[in-house]
RNA sequence: GCGGGGAUGCCGGAGCGGUCAAACGGGCAUGGCUAAGGACCAUGUGGCUUAGUGCCUACGAAGGUUCGAAUCCUUCUCCCCGCACCA
């Protein structure tokens, strides 16, 4: 069929300038409906415009928008630009442009780019962070944090990039490299900067667990905040008080040395004279290495000259400076227990440090009971009342039997078991033993113990037997089974049902795990988990430690010595020192003349520089740092309630309405980035009385990341990337939308492939072809039926982000549609449908139909479950059954015989005989014969070939000529 | 090393205890329409078999549980993504 060519640009144009003209999605805090707050995470504005992930992301909150906006809520849904940074500095130092109009250029390429995608965004809202209208109050806030004590200049250790020529957070280090640079090494210097105090909310920000977030990304920050409750000990050096901290106090009486950091700021105080030849020989070798080989290298120190005072023990320690040792964490100075953690050990190896004996055994009861318990509970969940048993790898033997005989006299292991039978019911009367001399040469050869942990496969079996000793005979007769792995798996499990493989150990390391205290003075005996809160108690009453909390988490460095960026509001006076820009003086405006190249730009704007201390009025200078953009973006979403004011960051009412983000849509890599900032933030404002909430993102959705379609990750340099202007402008942005939506399941990593996007344009080309030449007729149940069906579970899907398989089920539909026709109104409804994911020609088509206004802001469908007829989908599926059938013989025939089909005739059974007359039409056109439905008993039937008797229940004979 | 997620037909991907030889799309094949091609439409697409049947082999590998497993359990292999000497 000749078809006409749709111009879709002519049409997304059309609707795209009708939506801006009548202001479709402006919205105001003045409506009756219900708010909702849909965000997706601000961008970078690139020069290079939208990239292919910038679409997916966006679609993904738009059919978001439009889906909420339809289903009646008064929906915010923004866009702005993360505009200040880095990148837009260097590519105008690049085209020897101002940074502030490259990414004014920057920034409307990827307006009218996103304009082009049909994005549904209220465009009066838009936030640009480089303006100063956004950035006075990010020094606003800064200066408000200052006064509150959550910013600090301090001197520290701190990351710096020599690609970027500036420092940077925490948090942007990834693996000891810079976050833009995967090639640069981070290098460690010891500078003043300015730092938030975001480790005074560490607490409540481990509060992310309760947010409906994706678990994955939960995981992320709660390990990167990374609490851990331990002991900070006074270990006395030199008569002077060192604290350490430690979350194994029960290993106390196995310290053997202690390592300071050869990062430690007070490090030469515990050099002695002798030593200090030694001390300084080692650090010059590591300053020449940075933090990521030093992550690589072997653990390596020096001794100090001093000894510590174990202040439980009054042992004398060795202190030795280690690289291993972070300065940052804890007090930079850690009590090195060799036989239970591995790092010392190996550090203790190396030196030749003594390793003292163990002072923590495995618990073999508790041990025992935990592996037994999962074991035992396969078993008993699947009410099995066969038997298992234990068997230990010859080559192991030291591995403790995880059962013993129940006969009175019984051991640590045997109780554990017991008990575990107890809890799930489980009765047995004997266990086997196979025990000999192994039991105590786990538990009572000390200097074994260490070496020998958990690995190996083990099998169970519980025997059903008489109290007592087991014979040999006993023994053949259950097969106490010494093979090898693989063997003895298949041939137990074969026979007496596995029940789980359990892992043992053997490798000579140090025992990390909790255990029983040995050679612990009066805390031997005690389990870990009681020492450690005993020893604790102790030392606190001797004023010797105390209980502590420690967090991985680490200050916000803000301060980036590069232009463009929002200046921090400081002024440095020889007089006064620190002094904060008076709020009236803000915006501090970012000086337009600087040279780039040699240190800090700002420095080199004189004029700027140059100022008047706010206090005493004499000369002085300004900050010349910026700030980190990761400031702009923690807050630029409370903005976008307010955008335009301009005395206010922003209208307390107008938060408290829209606020918090109802759905905030991005990518996971901001998992310990931009996700935690804004949470600090808010809670920060909360603090200070500028909001009422204190969790900005109520719901988070991350989208799977969009692989080229050799698919590897999309980038310039190995040329797979695709333009998204250039797919609209090829094959229209509906079917960009509709491609995009098709690929995966949104939340999964998917390949962009181009042969998906000549499909979706294909079927927006039939769609389009139908409804432009479209006669409404009644629907039949059938299709009232398929479409109330749809709505639901579109609407379901829409709702859980499963675009995919609502677009699926959209195809289907439209497929029945066109085969059988509908009425109007569920026209409309179809078109209402369709219109989040392809909302050109929705509103192309529902013009066309005559429908009122947007079809963008019509009124989302609701399903008449009622109409959902399950019996006529069940009747279809028989039909269909019945119509492969046929073409099967027609096939087989034609094959065979090489005969042309012409009839076909159907014998059903007589109460089918009705439902498959009704779909005689359907049979005849999908097979292309003439059809002729007879019931079985019908004596007037033409049956030449006695077919008839065939036929079955859902299965009619079937005779074909 | 630790933590998280995966592995499904020629490909992309649904499915997550029965209705599964596996939705949907792509590719390919056959037929229709065409002068022809494109587009479009229809059908097919693990193997063998058959007038619409039946059987076998399949959802990374191996075992297990179950009346029944792509789906649950165990172990192993491989891939991705985070964190990484945090005491």
């Amino acid at each position: 069929m000749e078809e006409d060519k749709i111009d879709f640009s002519e049409i997304e144009k059309k609707w795209q300038e009708r939506w801006e003209k009548n202001k479709a999605f402006v919205v105001s805090e003045k409506s009756g409906k219900k708010k909702f707050f849909n965000l997706e995470m601000f961008p970078y504005p690139s020069g290079f415009g939208l990239h292919m992930g910038h679409a997916l992301n966006y679609t993904i909150g738009d059919i978001y928008a439009r889906f909420k906006r339809m289903k009646g809520f008064n929906v915010l849904y923004p866009m702005g630009y993360d505009a200040f940074g880095l990148p837009a500095e260097n590519a105008a130092i690049k085209a020897g442009e101002h940074p502030g109009k490259y990414t004014e250029k920057s920034m409307a390429n990827f307006m009218s780019q996103q304009k082009a995608l049909g994005l549904s965004y209220d465009w009066s809202r838009i936030v640009k962070t480089c303006a100063p209208e956004y950035y006075g109050w990010n020094q606003y806030f800064f200066l408000k944090f200052f006064e509150n004590g959550l910013v600090e200049r301090k001197k520290s250790s701190v990351n710096f990039c020599a690609k970027c020529n500036t420092v940077l957070a925490n948090e942007q280090v990834h693996s000891g490299k810079c976050w833009r640079h995967e090639d640069t090494d981070v290098e460690i210097k010891q500078l003043e900067q300015w730092f938030i105090k975001t480790t005074k909310y560490s607490e409540e920000l481990l509060g992310v667990s309760k947010l409906e977030w994706p678990e994955r990304i939960k995981l992320m920050q709660e390990n990167w905040i990374g609490k851990s409750e331990g002991v900070e000990i006074d270990f006395l050096i030199n008569n002077e008080i060192w604290k350490i901290f430690t979350t194994r106090a029960d290993t106390i009486f196995g310290v053997t040395f202690m390592v300071v950091s050869s990062q430690h700021p007070r490090l030469m105080e515990l050099v002695t004279e002798k030593q200090k030849k030694e001390v300084e020989k080692f650090l010059k070798k590591l300053k020449s290495v940075s933090e990521k080989e030093l992550e690589e290298t072997e653990k390596e120190g020096v001794f100090t000259g001093s000894y510590a005072v174990n202040p439980i023990t009054g042992e004398k320690l060795p202190v030795y400076a280690g690289n291993f040792v972070l300065a940052d964490y804890g007090s930079g100075m850690v009590m090195a227990v060799p036989a239970h953690d591995s790092r010392d050990f190996e550090f203790a190896k190396k030196y030749k440090i003594p390793i003292k004996e163990v002072v923590i055994l495995v618990d073999g009861e508790e041990h025992e009971k935990e592996e037994f318990r999962r074991t035992i509970s396969a078993v008993v969940q699947r009410k099995s009342d066969k038997k298992f048993m234990l068997v230990r790898w010859k080559e192991f033997p030291w591995i403790a039997p995880v059962v013993g005989g129940i006969d009175g006299d019984e051991s640590a292991g045997d109780a554990a078991v017991r008990e575990v039978l107890e809890e799930t019911g489980y009765k047995v009367r004997f266990v086997r033993n196979l025990g000999g001399e192994i039991e105590s040469h786990f538990f009572a050869d000390n200097k074994k113990v260490w070496r020998h942990r958990v690995d190996q496969p083990v099998l169970l079996e519980l025997v059903d037997q008489k109290h007592g000793e087991v014979s040999a005979e006993e023994n053949r007769k259950h097969e106490v089974i010494w093979l090898d792995e693989s063997e003895a798996i298949r041939k137990i499990t074969h026979k007496y049902n596995s029940v789980g493989i359990l892992r043992y150990s053997g490798k000579e390391e140090a025992y990390t795990s909790y255990g029983r205290l040995v050679n612990s003075g009066e805390f031997s005996g005690l389990k870990s988990e009681e020492a450690i809160e005993r020893i604790a108690s102790y030392l606190e009453k001797k004023k010797l430690g105390r209980k502590t909390v420690n967090f991985k988490l680490r200050d916000w460095l803000v301060s980036r010595q590069r232009y463009w960026g929002t200046p921090i509001p400081i002024i440095y006076c020889d007089k006064c020192g620190i002094v904060p820009v008076p709020e009236k003086d803000l915006p501090v405006l970012l000086p337009d003349k600087v040279k780039f190249g040699k240190g800090n730009p700002l420095a080199t704007a004189k004029s700027w520089l140059e100022t008047k201390c706010p206090k005493c009025g004499k000369k002085a200078r300004r900050e010349t740092d910026t700030m980190d953009t990761f400031f702009d973006s923690s807050w630029y979403y409370l903005r976008y309630c307010d955008n335009e004011n301009k005395k206010k960051p922003f209208n307390s009412r107008k938060i408290d309405y829209w606020m918090p983000v109802d759905q905030y849509i991005g990518g996971a890599e901001h998992a310990c980035m931009h996700l935690i900032y804004a949470r600090f933030f808010t809670k920060a404002l909360r603090d200070l009385g500028f909001l009422k909430f204190s969790e900005p993102f109520t719901k988070l959705f991350n989208q799977g990341m969009l692989h080229g379609a050799d698919g590897n990750k999309m980038s310039k340099s190995l040329g797979n990337v695709v333009n998204p202007i250039e797919m609209i402008e090829k094959y229209s942005a509906d079917s960009l939308r509709l491609n995009l939506m098709s690929l995966a399941s949104p939340d999964r990593d998917s390949v962009w492939n181009e042969n998906g996007i000549e499909s979706s344009l294909r079927f927006i080309n039939k769609l389009v072809n139908y409804f432009s030449e479209f006669k409404p007729n009644k629907s039949s149940e059938k299709v009232e039926s398929k479409i109330n069906k749809a709505i639901k579970e579109v609407t379901e899907d829409i709702e859980n982000f499963k675009y995919n398989l609502a677009v699926i089920k959209l195809r289907a539909l439209f497929e029945v549609i066109e085969q059988e026709g509908i009425s109007k109104n569920d026209s409309e409804t179809f078109l209402k449908l369709i219109s989040v994911f392809c909302p050109h020609i929705a509103e192309e088509l529902w013009e066309k139909l005559g429908g009122k206004g947007f079809i963008s802001l019509a009124e989302w469908p609701v399903a008449d479950e009622k109409k959902i007829n399950l019996k006529l989908e069940e009747e279809e599926k028989k039909v269909d059954r019945l119509i492969s059938d046929i073409l099967n013989i027609v096939k087989i025939i034609s094959e065979r015989e090489k005969k042309k089909v012409g009839k076909a005739y159907v014998y059903t059974i007589p109460p089918e005989l009705k439902m498959y007359q009704e779909n005689k039409g359907v049979i005849s056109k999908k097979t292309g014969l003439e059809i002729f439905v007879f019931a079985v008993n019908d004596k007037s039937k033409i049956d030449p070939e006695n077919k008839a008797g065939k036929a079955k229940p859902e299965k009619p004979a079937i005779y074909l000529e």
